[in-house]
DNA sequence: TTGACTAGAACGAACGTTCGTTTTATACTA
DNA sequence: TAGTATAAAACGAACGTTCGTTCTAGTCAA
């Protein structure tokens, strides 16, 4: 028997889950600072007490949920790595996981890239030396090493691998761009190999 | 006679200057929202009164900060557009300048990108809609016109020029970069413009 | 009966803001 | 020039609100 699933076994979700569907929302909707614990307490349907048994404090959900997206984008990583043997499949299809995300779970994206955590997250590193990342510029440096890329700096060539994919997923989230990231895949991905390809 | 040098003529700033210079360290320092006004009432040596006496609230303080970099941007980007002819030096130069600003005032790029500004600045535009970032865009949308870069989607290839030199504006600010970007400057020009010429 | 969990009222601290007062600069008068 | 009046600016204690958190009472399964 499960820790989360003790009363039934009616696919109800745990005040752990609830919490942080909830607080994605709203700490993505309206950010950290202005969503207030009784916020999250009507949005999740947990009561105050309930939230405070499962979480040291308000920083504990926002920290748990940070944990979880990155478990999930690192596993998403992993299996990119174990179905390309290429770096420069690698790369696009990490570019094509990040439009997709953005597409079908924009909260997502947007609290892995966009939320500054260091402001409610002082313990954690910045998000760019999370596990992810650092795998997404391993796929960049093995790709120089092979010979694939152009002999240039490290961070350069993740810098520009990535960096506009990147902006236009700033650019979606913030309604600058109305349509499917998607429909742009092959450009960007053109224009990305186009400025490191050996 | 000035509005704000009525006393005497000696070089003495003035409570609004004081207040955004204060509030720009504190809130590229420790957040928005981890800055009270109390912090800005002491760091700024002006008091709650005379704070309130000159801004509307404290998100009005923001708001004036942000105003005035942005004016800032635009007026660089201005002589920028008059400096050079050319869609490519135009953006190369603008590469350049937001390399030196992030190394000699990192606060100054900081507050710009990296703030969540729709969490303070609910009225605003977000960042990359707003005159500078337009600007920005205006160039490549020329430069397309000109057949100096390829025939793509305007956002598409704003992105991949600027994207890459964006992330690693990110990744200096972050600590992640230890060394000026200046060194760099070459590298990630000759990446941004593979990505789209022509 | 016990122990894990839920509930929500209550608490103190800290916040942004207001307000009555004092200080300073300027304009006017004689 | 000296004296007075007026307005603008600065001040900081005090206010009401809201926050994150704690606490005590209660529920329910084993």
């Amino acid at each position: 028997m499960t820790k989360t699933r003790k009363k039934t076994d009616l696919p109800i979700l745990g005040v752990h889950e609830r919490v942080i569907n909830a607080s994605l929302l709203l700490f993505t909707k309206q950010g950290y600072f202005k969503t207030s614990v009784p916020d999250i307490v009507k949005a999740s349907g947990c009561s105050t007490g309930s939230i405070y048994h499962h979480f040291k404090d308000k920083e504990g959900i926002a920290s748990a949920l940070y944990e979880s997206l990155v478990m999930r984008m690192n596993l998403a990583l992993d299996e990119i790595e174990t179905q390309f043997p290429s770096s420069k499949q690698r790369c696009q299809a990490v570019i094509k996981l990040l439009f997709h995300i953005t597409e079908t779970e924009p909260e997502v994206m947007e609290f892995i890239l966009y939320a500054k955590h260091k402001e409610f997250l002082p313990g954690n590193n910045p998000i760019c030396s999370s596990r992810p990342f650092q795998k997404m510029r391993e796929f960049v440096t093995a790709g120089i090493a092979e010979g694939d890329l152009q002999p240039i700096d490290d961070l350069v060539a993740s810098a520009s691998l990535y960096g506009g994919a990147l902006r236009l997923i700033f650019l979606r989230l913030d309604g600058v761009i109305e349509h499917s990231l998607m429909d742009k895949l092959d450009d960007v991905w053109k224009c990305a190999w186009r400025s490191v390809a050996a």
